[in-house]
DNA sequence: CAGGGAGGTTAGCGGTCGTTAACCTGGAGG
DNA sequence: CCTCCAGGTTAACGACCGCTAACCTCCCTG
């Protein structure tokens, strides 16, 4: 993994506030004005960098989506093939939960602010989004052959929404620590598909 | 169950077309002419029923808390005592996804828009989300003993992602039918909490 | 049958917000 | 050293939105 060492775009600082913001207060509740704030200019100062305010909001989802679609296919030809589908799904539920831990604010808006983007944008993420859970589809269907299609895809929706939950376990110093968490919702989305299959 | 045969009120119709609304566009991109329009009247007709747009949304949240604690302290006494902690566990999982099912806008307003409350209102429906974890929490621990109590506080809010997950299984036809959906989100939560607690 | 309140209406005020316009400035390049 | 542009600034405009004011109209009741 390449890990970025040079110091942040003022583009890129912006993203990161105004994705922290937009989660914290939704879309509609923050003004440019306190995006500015965030990163130490002042309100139309960020019309030098983006077209508008939902640019931002587009550049965000798509990246996450676009992200998410990326390290999943990486990871499903890294371990596809020369592994049982069970390892591929552990590597899979493993990124997602690096996610989901790394950058809640990013998880919080995927499922929360799609409808605010304009319909070209929108139709894009939804595209990435789609292609992401039909990956998991296949895998799971790999290794639950019983389990239809549609249950599946119910299945697969609502792990994400378990493991989607880490905003919500907030509160700092109550739980174990990030890698006590991250094997727990490990452990819970495999229980989750686990009786899901069984029929 | 004493089920409701009259006519809604006004007041009802409302917060129920305000629900929608606020779920499908966030609280802040919807406008009080808007609320109007959806139950036939206009705009500041609304201020014959309720205090303002905040009211509404206060008289919602608080009113999703209670109900979905005060339910769940039903059964709780209900099957309590008589019953082992499975079936408790199970009669909270049912009440929960009756909930998810049927008042979808309430549970997705119910985690995202908790912050655009007045502080009195935001502390009063966030004790009564505390209270209801902290019922889940306590039973989940009589069945797996083992289970610190973090871990299960945590496992708790899982679960609950996961069971309200159901406002992303919004496409019709796919999903084997309400009781199909209900059966397998049901499973996939004792599956969740069986891995939380197997060490 | 008078009267009054419940539940509407439209007009409009005041504040906020996204965006644009016009201007400024420091530093890199010819 | 002059120039120019990237990246800021403040002022201000126009639209929208929550809410109030003023008014209207049934319908229920004494």
């Amino acid at each position: 993994m390449a890990t970025r060492t040079d110091a942040p775009t003022r583009r890129e600082q912006i993203l990161k506030e105004a994705a922290r913001l937009f989660a914290e207060r939704g879309f509609h509740g923050v003004g440019v004005d306190e995006i500015g704030a965030a990163v130490g200019i002042s309100g139309p100062g960020l019309y030098r960098h983006f077209a508008g305010k939902d640019a931002m909001l587009a550049e965000l989802l798509v990246g996450i989506s676009g992200r998410l679609l990326t390290g999943a296919r990486r990871r499903l030809e890294e371990a596809g093939g020369v592994s049982a589908p069970e390892a591929v799904l552990d590597s899979l539920i493993e990124g997602h939960i690096d996610f989901a831990l790394d950058d809640r604010p990013l998880i919080t808006l995927h499922d929360r602010e799609l409808d605010r983007l304009r319909d070209t944008d929108r139709k894009l993420v939804r595209q990435l989004q789609r292609q992401y859970v039909e990956l998991w589809v296949g895998v799971v269907r790999e290794l639950y052959p019983e389990l239809a299609e549609p249950a599946a895809r119910s299945a697969v929706h609502s792990v994400f929404g378990l493991l989607n939950s880490t905003p919500h376990l907030t509160r700092p110093g109550s739980l174990p620590g990030r890698a006590g968490t991250a094997e727990l919702l490990h452990r819970m989305a495999r229980g989750a598909f686990a009786a899901a299959g069984s029929r």
